[in-house]
DNA sequence: TGTACATCAGTGAACGCGCGTTCACTGATGTAC
DNA sequence: TGTACATCAGTGAACGCGCGTTCACTGATGTAC
């Protein structure tokens, strides 16, 4: 029973991370089951023995590339100077690379315009997965004010998913280099004017 | 054959802004050409006497929202200091009231992660729809170098786009109020900095 | 030990449904004489 | 002026296709004696 068990673990893996280059690349409704099936080596009538159905798929996708994008991102950060930490982010972030590695970068610019408008059922393990993001980002950021330490954290988020979620709708386009150029300017210029006011009370 | 004429271009019309509403709130494949027609009060066969495809019904309904949508936030933003008019902006902008009017607000949102997945068919409207925005956005800008002028319109789109769509994504958790919040004092932060960095005109 | 049976991961075809698009038709409006 | 014909916006059913899901089947692996 071991051996079975192993290879259907195996397989298991192997459809989930076939599951999570698709969902990147051409979001929910572009990740096709049997696209899915087909990208893991498999045929498409063996996927249900080992997801429930697609939604289950995606909300699990989600969490795992979530998971994997945030510790790439956020690797070896605590080790640089607090006030180098968000230029770090955002040139890690905000790069023509990651805005041409769909397939292999960040979920979010990919999957949270569908769960506005098509895909709500996804909202509860986007919520999640955005606060563990923002959190995270928090613990790096410089500035004593709590208070606005979260809000620059969140609005980074926005801008930093934004930003490369329309230059990657652009690309091809002369807008698209300049968007990267401009949010990596926008979030310095935030960051910057944050750490030299602090005290704020909105 | 004036009162036939006139009649198709009404008819037209009423086709356009019900693909404009349905397009807004649930996206390009969330409009479906029957529903489009039958928010116009008619029936599916009766489309293509009026659109070569969908995809042209798309452009022009992205081009006529866009534009729309334009025209009411800079509404009368030349007339109050230039200070204070970015603020208006973010304010006008970044709001629960907005974030739940799906249907009568900003397109972007709605459209941008489906052009960057399944439907790079319309980045060339979409170039030049965030052009315009971002062109009147810098235009009433203060700050005299016009580099980080044109950064800071840019990157604000991002940001106000990106802001507002996750804000649609997260409806109904907490955490999609608080967005709106962040990402307005994020939008603040960013254009103080600015306006105190570069040498104003005393 | 070998032999007979049970399990179950994966196959491939089919199902039902919804989409964009096409098309024969209709009836009201417009034109010609 | 009225009458016969032409036009064409809009109808409603059908077409082809692709999607998520189901299901009878197969063959390799595991169990019982």
């Amino acid at each position: 029973m071991n051996a079975k068990a192993d290879q259907k673990d195996r397989t298991h893996s192997t459809i989930l991370e076939s599951a999570a280059r698709l969902l990147r690349a051409n979001g929910i409704a572009g990740a096709r089951v049997a696209d899915v099936m087909r990208g893991a080596g498999l045929t498409v009538g063996g996927f249900y023995a080992h997801f429930a159905s697609k939604e289950a798929l995606v909300d699990d996708a989600l969490r795992l590339t979530a998971t994997r994008m945030r510790a790439r991102l956020f690797a070896g950060l605590d080790q640089k100077p607090e006030q180098d930490r968000a230029e770090v982010l955002l040139k890690r972030y905000l790069s023509t690379a990651h805005r041409d590695d769909r397939e292999g970068g960040c979920p979010f610019p990919a999957v949270i315009g569908e769960v506005a408008t098509t895909a709500p059922e996804h909202a509860e393990v986007l919520a999640e997965q955005v606060d563990a993001f923002a959190a995270e980002l928090q613990a790096v950021l410089p500035t004593s004010d709590e208070l606005s330490k979260r809000h620059l954290a969140i609005g980074l988020f926005a801008l930093m998913y934004g930003g490369l979620g329309l230059a990657r709708a652009l690309r091809g386009t002369d807008l698209s280099d300049e968007v990267i150029k401009a949010c990596r300017a926008f979030g310095r210029f935030a960051l910057k004017s944050d750490s030299s006011t602090t005290k704020r009370t909105p």
